[in-house]
DNA sequence: ATGCCTGCAAAGCTTTTGCAGATGC
DNA sequence: GCATCTGCAAAAGCTTTGCAGGCAT
């Protein structure tokens, strides 16, 4: 029925209510990142009674299925996100704890020459920018302005 | 005395032999990258009784006083190797675990290009490739020959 | 009906913390 | 001598797993 269902059957997973919920609550949240916490909470805020157990295990099927993209921000809990086919890399900003989705295909032209001048073919990467907002004044606009910073 | 003790008062910490023990292993290793666990076991190897729960304490001050980096590949234990000012990323093949270290000032200025775009300036950034040694024939050397694969 | 799913609770693994005693300066 | 450091053991945080019952097909 519900679109959710079609992506779940066309994953190859049983179509039960912890996974169609999980998958509405990861494309319905405002918060586009979310926890196993996260989406536990969200759960019982919505009357379901789910374990959290379920939750680890559906959002690993996800991962499996492609249907969701797992990163490891720093330490801490890992966050998940529907995977829009849209490869993008993250920028954290270390004040707010935003997060910001980038696209630099650029980088990733330079990720596998670096990799392929070592031999090796690129699999999967994990770019991460840890960030603060750049103050009024701090520099200018537009082009290669480094900071210097690393 | 040795070369430890002056590293460690120079980051400003009381040299004590937990201390100098594991700054020595952290250099002398021929691993670079180790976990706490990696640093602990080479300590009761040679013969030192410290606790993992010191090699935790003095890793976490190290990282503070800049002496070593810290860094979380994917999920599991996060590693440790020490600070030679030369800032680097890493290649983890997935085949060997073999951790390669690289260094592309492009890549670094493209991120902060796509950092100040967003008006962000970037602190720090994590940038892990995982990869796959290149068969013979794999692919041509040159171009932009994408895998497809992200 | 059957086999995949779920909830619960317990365990696992990595890392942190409280405390009393030891140690460096 | 005093503050800091250490070892031990216990706890904490995140995630996985065993098992008995439940649900989708």
């Amino acid at each position: 029925m519900s679109g959710e269902s079609q992506e779940l059957r066309r994953a190859g997973l049983k179509v039960t209510l912890p996974r169609v919920k999980i998958l509405q609550i990861l494309e319905n949240s405002p918060q586009r990142h979310m926890t196993a916490e996260d989406v536990y909470r969200a759960l019982i805020e919505a009357g379901e009674d789910v374990g959290i157990a379920t939750v680890y295990r559906v959002l690993t099927q996800f991962e499996s299925a492609g249907l969701v993209v797992r990163h490891n921000f720093d330490s801490g809990p890992a966050v998940y996100e529907i995977d829009q086919g849209e490869h993008h890399d993250h920028m954290v900003c270390m004040e707010t704890g935003e997060v910001i989705e980038f696209h630099s295909p650029e980088i990733e032209r330079l990720q596998e020459e670096v990799a392929a001048q070592h031999g090796y073919r690129v699999v999967a990467h994990s770019l991460v920018l840890y960030v603060k907002p750049l103050k009024k004044g701090d520099k200018a606009a537009g082009k290669a302005r480094s900071t210097g910073e690393d």
